[in-house]
DNA sequence: TGTTTTTATGAACACCGTTCATTTTATTTG
DNA sequence: CAAATAAAATGAACGGTGTTCATAAAAACA
């Protein structure tokens, strides 16, 4: 029955105009400013028909959030595929990294600053396996780095958690406009410098 | 006269009752789940006297932060001065800010991560006072390290934003639950060993 | 066309931060 | 001490929030 096809397809269509309405709207204006009405009436819907495709604002988070990984791990890939030599390829993840927490800074604070949708999904498994997927990339690249004598002796994983804190720590401390303590023309100069800074330190750890 | 003098401290002490209530309910169940209404409740007053004290919600989150950096302070310096070799300062720096921020995490938040305070005082010079500060300490110690021979050829202030955002990214992964990705018998573990990893790095890039 | 299922609505609920006229309490004055 | 004034506290009210649900409208089926 064709019908029921175009139900379907109708629901996801509707569905992916609140998310496109909701993310919009989040980018601009942040999550706790956004309120359901304000998403029912840029798709110009009822506030009750949102809850027919979403069980709650947490929801609409959590498939934001979904989304969201996938273009980090698509900036990531991009990353890792620009180098050829194990450890450039570390340093041009971080970099596409920093690149895609800076050009989606509420998309970025929803992954990975925001406690809402932890909240809600403590338990389920899903958001995990984004997390991870995007953490293992990571790990496999520090392992590459190792076979070729960088981080001798350490656990691959604690290695990559101490760079995954780095860029993190860079890209809250900015987004969440803690830099202010600096000249704005400063600002995105030193955290560019401490990345590379970091990155020369590793370097020189090889041996 | 006696009596303005009484009203004075009635005034402050009247201020120290809401902050305490407000601190505690902050810890316990965070800044956005704590209503006006619930400090109120807590101090056995009603809601509208709050505002009789603190302009607003934000202002209790601003004097709360001002508090928290104090507190903050005092922790580096415990830090700084239980060590007397430079490194090894810097080193005790970092523990005891990642202690600090383990052990007051809803403070901890409000100074580093909310973005409410910043809104409400873009302008509110104070406020940057205590980052810089903070900071400061951290830029002290790590011109001390540099008079040693450590970070040659290096800006103190970009090798201090680095170390700052590696262990404000630590602390804030955590908080903020993203070590989920990991078995929960190894994140706090995973955390220390990275900030070793780290510490290390640091001490072989002396030379 | 009439019946049933699906979809959308908007009023209602319990909360929020905040304001303000009113009442209660404390101090000063006659 | 009593009356007048000043200060402090209250709680109702306003416009907002997320969410629910009986009702109404639309679509699909018979």
């Amino acid at each position: 029955m064709g019908i029921v096809d175009r139900k379907e397809r109708e629901k996801t269509e509707m569905k992916r105009q609140i998310l496109d309405a909701a993310r919009k709207l989040f980018l601009e204006q942040g999550f706790e400013k956004t309120s359901i009405r304000n998403i029912a009436e840029e798709i110009e819907y009822s506030a009750g028909t949102i809850y027919l495709y979403f069980k709650d604002k947490n929801e609409i988070l959590f498939a934001l959030h979904v989304e969201s990984f996938g273009a980090l791990m698509q900036a990531m890939q991009t990353g890792v595929m620009s180098e050829t030599d194990s450890f450039e390829r570390l340093i041009s993840l971080g970099k596409h990294y920093l690149k895609y927490a800076f050009e989606n800074p509420e998309l970025y604070d929803l992954m990975f600053v925001m406690t809402a949708p932890m909240e809600t999904l403590e338990c389920r498994e899903e958001i995990w396996c984004d997390g991870e997927r995007a953490f293992g990339t990571l790990k496999f690249v520090v392992e590459d780095c190792m076979k070729e004598g960088y981080f001798e002796g350490d656990d691959s994983e604690t290695i990559s958690v101490m760079v995954w804190s780095l860029v993190h720590g860079l890209a809250t401390l900015h987004l969440r406009r803690r830099t202010m303590i600096f000249a704005e023309e400063r600002r995105i100069i030193l955290l560019e410098e401490a990345f590379k800074a970091f990155a020369n330190i590793l370097k020189m750890y090889k041996k």
